[in-house]
DNA sequence: TGACTTTATATTCGAATGAATGTACTTTTG
DNA sequence: CAAAAGTACATTCATTCGAATATAAAGTCA
């Protein structure tokens, strides 16, 4: 039997576990009445203070109009505010109010324990060094834009990675 | 500096990844003018011979109407055909045709060639390591439904995990 | 300074998504 | 066997998505 193509294709195998890691958690956010492209703002949100749409974009791994999207949503039911940026006034600074944390917190909560739930139901100990060559993975590839080395001016502090389309 | 939740959520990791590796692909997928859910059908079809919605739902890891639109779409540009099952009739099996599959191979070997251009790169070889330690993790998160071990009646042959909807 | 260029975000609008439901067929049960 | 329950797939339709484009605000440079 030919190994198949899907068998040893990375972003196949990323996709698969990435579901079968997060399908119950997607049960939660339906009954939370939170979108996924919500939940992403929320919890890249969460813990940081006001970020610009651009770099919530780019964390959120989420096109930018879904994002203006999502936080137009979050924003109509008072869960996350806008503010005008003052230096660059085209920037528009989205944080998350204090409903807006206190959901985000109650979802993470869940969003971890049903990740621990699901790894520890399957005694995997070893889940960090899973994380550390998934982060070096990612970083490896981020931070090599093709064109080798450039002397790079620290420009914007906090500047991410650009934004990869969904 | 708290590490945050999202630098140690698996499946953000996953997406994460999953994106950069595929960003470049989905770049040539527009160029065929083949949507995500249609190459998603494709791989999955190539190779393997005709298969049910069930199964080619299943593996294609997509919600069923959005696979049933996808080969709609692709059965009208004739990528795809659809057989009535006979042994049971509400069954459908869907199969590439010869201009389908060509499509397939074609955009199989670019997404081969782009992974390997993407992996080489960054000079990591030992992905093999990375792709065992997912596909350990997907299969003991599916061959886990909570309820532990049950002697379970061989039924269909070549039936899959259940659909983890997108 | 004024014409370009670039960047940050919003908006538009055609298309895709997917929850809910429908339809057709099959299996089970009494 | 008939009724009930279950299953495979299609369809509907309200909503979301996102490519393309617009807008507005900086930069750049002559």
């Amino acid at each position: 039997m030919t190994t198949d193509f899907l068998d040893t294709y990375l972003p196949y195998l990323l996709r698969h576990a990435d579901q079968e890691l997060s399908a119950a958690f997607y049960e939660a956010l339906n009954d939370h009445g939170v979108q996924r492209s919500e939940w992403r703002v929320l919890a890249v949100l969460a813990g940081r203070g006001s970020m610009s749409m651009r770099d919530l974009t780019a964390i959120a791994l989420s096109p930018q109009p879904t994002v203006t999207h999502a936080v137009s949503r979050l924003e109509k039911r008072g869960l996350v505010q806008r503010l005008q940026g003052t230096e660059d006034r085209r920037q528009r600074f989205v944080s998350v109010t204090d409903t807006g944390a206190a959901l985000a917190a109650e979802l993470i909560q869940e969003a971890q324990q049903l990740e621990a739930a699901a790894l520890d139901r399957i005694k995997s100990g070893d889940m960090g060094e899973l994380i550390a060559e998934l982060r070096s993975l990612i970083d490896k590839l981020t931070n090599d834009p093709i064109a080798p080395p450039a002397t790079e001016k620290p420009a914007e502090p906090g500047k991410p990675e650009e934004p990869t389309h969904d």
